[in-house]
DNA sequence: TAGATTGTTAATCGATTAACAATC
DNA sequence: TAGATTGTTAATCGATTAACAATC
């Protein structure tokens, strides 16, 4: 019932993975995670497609990326599914993350609760306002923007949040690539450059709700 | 050269955008606004599809979505692209934008500058805790959730922005398409159930780190 | 066994790219 | 005019869907 070792979880490994597919692996688990929550122990395509609103044959599609979970007649095991799926996004050991600006994005960023329950944990803070460095936010220490190199490495940092006004972003980053660096989250409204072996996610709030703008303007009319 | 009224922007309107696109037309009006601050008035799709990462093609094929904008031999007007993209999104007019939620996420997005400059404008805040409720909160007035119905009738509001626990966003957001709301930007991480007819678009910070996560994790393996 | 559901293949659909005549 | 760049068409590529044998 837990771990009879049946099914082999291995993939075709050259098989690239289209974005699209690994973003919805993320709101699948999320799903399965309130799945577990909500006390049921196993789910299928069916479900699972209707959670997220796409067909139960992409789940299946989307799921064969990256191995095969299922049980034929019966469906998936969500505590297994759970698994897998923070094996494969790569929380399944926390991350420690670095942020960057102790403004008003930086600190609500310092104090929610809905990183570490995924698997992320902020390990230290910097600013280059001489108010806030030395402080601490939430229990985490706030450093002055020298320190970055010494500080990720003295901590394995590999990731790190971008939080400060727009005209900073690029030479922060610039600094975040220098000290080793891997994957960048920025909230900053600008787009940065960046050397092809590091990785980063953007969010702008302002377009979110521009996009929103579209689709209310657009109403019905479908996307 | 500013008006000179000779090329038609009427694109084939039952033509259905895929969401990518609209998605990419915000990133343009962003790169473009960022063109015009460095004094650029002229730019091509060349330019466009290298500070996005694609195409040119691409971009000549999004722009072909909503209408003819450019000048054979030139490129586009900068300025002019603003305009009509603002003018598609339906930004051109600012938007009044209820806030539901005010701890620490809706806080920072209270005192989020960036907001404003792309036409949105929080209009007034709403809480269930009685330490907030009356207070004002960075000029915008703090109401009780009683209250919402009126207030989002009153003031005209059409989109909100839901900042509360995971657990209380659904209530929420009922409470909203009660009273009327037409597009739902939610930062809670669960999944909203809605009406057809109410348009949601939403943000989850642990999702973006997970896929900052992924793209770490299988490094140069493209995505 | 009968019923349910998977994983996978083939068919369909849609988005991206390349090419080029039209235009400034 | 010659050069540059658009808008659009056709070709390619990739993702989604439908169908079904295999499996529990």
């Amino acid at each position: 019932m837990s771990d009879s070792g049946r099914k082999p979880p291995e993939a075709n490994p050259t098989a690239t993975v289209p974005k699209v597919v690994v973003s919805r692996l993320s709101l699948y688990l999320r799903e399965l995670q309130q799945l577990v929550r909500d006390g049921q122990e196993t789910t299928n395509s069916t479900q699972l497609g209707e959670l997220l609103g796409v067909t139960a044959a992409q789940v299946r599609k989307d799921l064969a990326y990256f191995g095969q979970f299922g049980y034929p007649g019966i469906g998936y095991r969500c505590q297994e599914l759970i698994v897998e799926f923070k094996r494969i996004l790569g929380t399944t050991q926390p991350w420690g993350v670095a942020l960057i600006g102790i403004g008003n994005l930086g600190r609500a960023l310092l104090r929610y609760r809905g990183f570490a329950s995924q698997g992320f944990r902020i390990a230290a803070a910097f600013d280059v306002d001489v108010q806030v460095i030395g402080t601490t936010v939430e229990g985490i220490d706030v450093y002055a923007m020298d320190t970055l190199t010494d500080q990720v490495k003295k901590m394995e940092i590999k990731l790190a949040m971008i939080a400060v006004p727009a005209v900073a972003a690029q030479e922060v980053a610039d600094r975040l690539v220098a000290a080793g660096i891997e994957g960048l989250l920025n909230f900053a409204p600008v787009t940065i450059s960046l050397p092809d072996h590091v990785q980063t996610v953007g969010v702008d709030l302002a377009i979110e709700l521009e996009q929103l703008s579209f689709a209310v303007v657009t109403h019905g009319r479908k996307t």
